[in-house]
DNA sequence: ATTTTAATTAACAGTTTGTTATTTGTTAAT
DNA sequence: ATTAACAAATAACAAACTGTTAATTAAAAT
């Protein structure tokens, strides 16, 4: 009946010696923001897609060339015995980026042995979105600094620290996924926002040719059951932030949307 | 600049002893199968959702009292250094079903302090599926056992050992969601199905009222994008296996439907 | 004032839905 | 054999929704 005990009663008859222990438990976070650069007034920004990277020093505190030196890895850091990997995670974003309650989701354990050359460390890799108003003025306060924003695209020219090439890849999937199956958008967007402004986001991220056709998407997004029109005094509250003319503001309502390949549009 | 030190930045100048280490890292198994039992001929047969779970000994190898002695637990063990924790789970599966080339998915981690009273235990949570008629024969072999299928309802009523029964919620939610959102019916079904099989399939995990609604579903279905009849020699090919009416055989194809929120069907 | 731009509405044909009814082939009972 | 019962497949149809193009509205820029 051996087969079918359990960690723990395995644990029973444990010595410490016997069953070889991970080394390190970690976590990583890819931090996600949309930055938008205005081109011209009256005219909807430029977005782009942006991951947070930190370099590592090229030597260590005794001034031994450090392992995986200059190159760029996610930030994280070991998980402590009395926090979960996710509260890790949380702390660590916190401490990095001074922003809290963010959106934050584990999607991924990375503990392939050999991930890292010299020890036995496990990780778990999480994704973060921050709204980009909070990331910019940390961001403007250290330039220059080890932490910087990339985009996807220059982010694949870089030389990556350990496994953290296919963490982010993962990542970066698992954010297009969760972006066209959940309101994630909302984390990228302010309170109340325009639909041109929920079609950028989506478009950052996602590339949909739907979504990318204006005459579906306008038509089709007022009626989206996760999203209502904002009224003041029963009036419908507009802004022309982003065009001349004055747009309908729109806020997620509390509706989690779930669909289904059975029943949906092909 | 200690905040953006990565694990291995920190790990550089540690010492074994200043930072404390799991003591334990596991895979845990929800192993889900459906059960058809044959109420009559040419019917369809009532089909239940399932659970494996295994019964941990009163007593330990020395005769001790075992911690969570006699309560229900999912198949698990602990994952070895030369293995990531989703080789262990199939290591450990096979080792138990005797079935290989199993749908094995990793859907979460559980590492919250305390959930194991005398060490620090990750486990890793997979769900996995057993086409039944694979995991009937050894079921059939040691009934009687200390292994046994459950029904969910069967399940709530159990007392089970250390967090598992969180373990099992989220188990048995994530595979509502992927049934709705991938084509994991298909890892229920035999190669070659009938539009009622599959709906029973989907019902059995599912409660969904769009799917329920015969005349909706069977309208649909043929439409379906990853799905297609079965033909030999340009015929369509039939089975009248569960009607007394010949019946469509389909079957899956490659396509992976891709749904959004955005623009589906409410 | 006139032109330009962008949000919103309107219009419309084609398609898909939800629904109910009909047809077809098969088994089971008289 | 004839008939009743049954389930799969098909047909029919109004209502809703789709993709698309055109018209309308209002503010900004000239």
């Amino acid at each position: 009946m051996d087969k079918y005990k359990t960690e723990v009663e395995m644990l029973e008859n444990y010595d410490a010696n016997k069953y070889k222990t991970p080394d390190g438990y970690t976590s990583d976070i890819a931090v996600f923001t949309i930055i938008s650069t205005e081109v011209e007034k009256h005219k909807p920004p430029v977005k782009e897609l942006k991951l947070m990277l930190i370099q590592r020093a090229e030597k260590d505190a005794e001034g031994q060339p450090n392992v995986e030196g200059s190159k760029w890895a996610l930030p994280g850091g070991f998980v402590q015995p009395d926090e979960t990997a996710f509260e890790a995670a949380s702390r660590e974003l916190e401490e990095e980026t001074g922003v809290t309650n963010l959106k934050i989701k584990h999607f991924g354990t990375y503990d392939k042995p050999g991930r890292d050359k010299r020890a036995w460390i496990i990780s778990n890799a999480h994704y973060a979105i921050v709204p980009e108003n909070q990331l910019v003025k940390r961001k403007a306060a250290d330039d220059a600094s080890d932490v910087q924003l990339f985009t996807l695209e220059e982010v694949s020219q870089l030389e990556l620290a350990f496994d953290h090439e296919q963490i982010i890849a993962d990542a970066i999937w698992i954010i297009k996924k969760d972006m066209g199956l959940t309101t994630l958008a909302k984390n990228f967007l302010p309170e109340e926002f325009v639909l041109s402004e929920l079609q950028g986001v989506l478009l950052t991220v996602l590339d949909d040719s739907w979504i990318k056709l204006d005459s579906q998407f306008f038509r089709k997004a007022p009626s989206l059951p996760f999203i209502e029109k904002v009224m003041v005094d029963g009036e419908l509250k507009k802004s022309n932030r982003w065009s001349k003319n004055k747009a309908q503001l729109y806020k997620f309502t509390d509706y989690e949307p779930f669909v289904s390949i059975y029943n949906a549009n092909y």
